[in-house]
DNA sequence: TAATTATATAAACACATCTTTATTTGATTG
DNA sequence: CAATCAAATAAAGATGTGTTTATATAATTA
């Protein structure tokens, strides 16, 4: 009972779903969803600490970042996520999608005025 | 959105969880679930209330007692509640449900030593 | 109609969770 | 190896949620 009502109070915030809803494209690293939420790192890092904890999503370090994915191992946490997810309107989220877009076509292109070696950079400043 | 998480809030909570297991037997009155979880009146009235405004139950009013009983009206959430209740083993819940049994199995035999018109007496006092 | 019963509601308090700001860690670059 | 960057962690503050105690309401019974 512990573990479903951790798993449950995982879902119930409107940071994590909205990160959640990102993450349904793929792997993002921190500052990726920092861009797209607009919200302090911090912030961030603390609900992700949540959603994987919880077992909803995986981590990956690869130089200076780490990215988050979907965890997709357990049946029922994926089960309850798509059930979840589809109950979130596209709009309710769009800003955040439009932003991560963005900032993501931003990358690519800061690398090609100032080029510089693979994956060096990832955020804006 | 927000009626998303309000669903999903309702849910993570224990006492919450516990009482909707009560009533997956059928309708209770609000004093047969303060026997049951052994908890103060108040406290059980505050969950009953965030359960039915997260729709997961109604109420029906019948004389001084009011009986809450699962509303599933709502497939989303019927669907959900089922993924969620079955989740929880019977173990957990085996105390509340025998003070339940104690105390419905105590109605009808006090009604029998003091034979009193139907239902006028709820609560064992 | 006064007393009792079932339940709701309100107010004060306690506790948990989220947010912010500051700092730390570890990796990378110059 | 000093500076920078990505991200985590810690501590303090703010907010939200649950609990308790007391009271109100509405129905019922004596």
């Amino acid at each position: 009972m512990k573990d479903l009502l951790n798993i449950l109070k995982a879902l119930s915030e409107e940071t994590r779903l909205r990160i959640i809803k990102l993450l349904e494209k793929g792997e993002l690293c921190v500052c990726d969803i920092v861009a797209a939420l607009v919200m302090v790192q911090p912030k961030v890092s603390f609900h992700l600490a949540a959603l994987k904890e919880a077992g909803f999503i995986k981590d990956r370090k690869q130089g200076k970042w780490i990215y988050y994915s979907l965890d997709d191992s357990d049946f029922f946490k994926r089960f309850l996520l798509l059930s979840v997810l589809e109950r979130i309107p596209a709009e309710s989220v769009a800003a955040d999608t439009k932003n991560l877009e963005d900032f993501l076509q931003g990358k690519p292109a800061k690398a090609e005025v100032v080029p510089i070696k693979d994956n060096k950079r990832c955020c804006g400043g």
